[in-house]
DNA sequence: GCCAACGTTGGC
DNA sequence: GCCAACGTTGGC
C-alpha cells in the first residue's frame, strides 16, 4: 500500500479554447477533451481532490503558466467522447466501457504575470520538468519544488 | 502558417 | 509485433 504521493500537477489548455480567466468565470469546469491515454491515465489513476494543478496555456503569446487549479473531483467518464457533434467525439468509446476520463478542476488564483516557457526552459531548477522535453503531454506530474517556484515567479512579477 | 516531434492506426 | 503512414500537438 502506498500514499498517494504526487500532489501538484500541471495541465495544458489553449487559452482560445479555454483560459484561467475563463476557469475564474466559471468557479469549476470539467476537463474534457483528454485523448491521450499517458494523460488518461494519470487524471484516472493518480489525481486526488485537492491536488494543486499549474493551468499552463498552450498555444499562446506567450505560452505559460497562467494560474492556480485545484481538482474537485476525481476522474469519470468523459461524456464528450459520446457526442458525435462535438470534436472530442470518439466513436470507440462505449458507454459501458469508457475509453476517456475527465476530472473536474476549480479555480484558485490566476498569476500576476503568465511564468513563461522561456524562463522556465532556462531555470535550471526547473529544466528537468516534462514540460521542457516531453512538450507534447497535456497532463503532467510536477514536484513540490518546481510547483513552488513557479507559483512564487508568477506572484513576484 | 509551418513543421518537428511524437502518438496512434492498421496492414502485413 | 513491426513499422510505415498518418494525424495531432504545440512552439515558433
Amino acid at each position: 500500500m502506498m500514499a498517494h504521493m504526487s500532489k501538484f500537477w500541471l495541465m495544458k489548455s489553449e487559452p482560445g479554447v479555454y483560459s484561467i480567466e475563463d476557469l475564474k468565470k466559471d468557479g469549476n469546469t470539467h476537463w474534457e477533451g483528454v485523448r491521450n491515454y499517458q494523460a488518461r491515465n494519470l487524471m484516472r489513476d493518480e489525481m486526488k481532490v485537492g491536488d494543486a494543478v499549474l493551468f499552463y496555456h498552450s498555444n499562446a503569446t506567450p505560452t505559460g503558466v497562467a494560474g492556480l487549479a485545484r481538482v474537485s473531483r476525481e476522474a469519470y467518464p468523459d461524456f464528450t467522447c459520446w457526442d458525435s457533434q462535438s470534436r472530442y467525439f470518439d466513436p470507440k468509446s462505449t458507454e459501458s466501457e469508457p475509453r476517456w476520463v475527465m476530472v473536474d478542476i476549480e479555480f484558485v488564483e490566476a498569476f500576476d504575470r503568465i511564468v513563461t516557457l522561456e524562463e522556465i526552459r532556462t531555470e535550471s531548477a526547473l529544466s528537468s520538468m516534462p514540460l521542457v522535453n516531453r512538450s507534447r503531454l497535456s497532463v503532467q506530474p510536477v514536484t513540490r519544488k518546481e510547483f513552488e517556484m513557479i507559483v512564487q515567479m508568477g506572484r513576484n512579477g
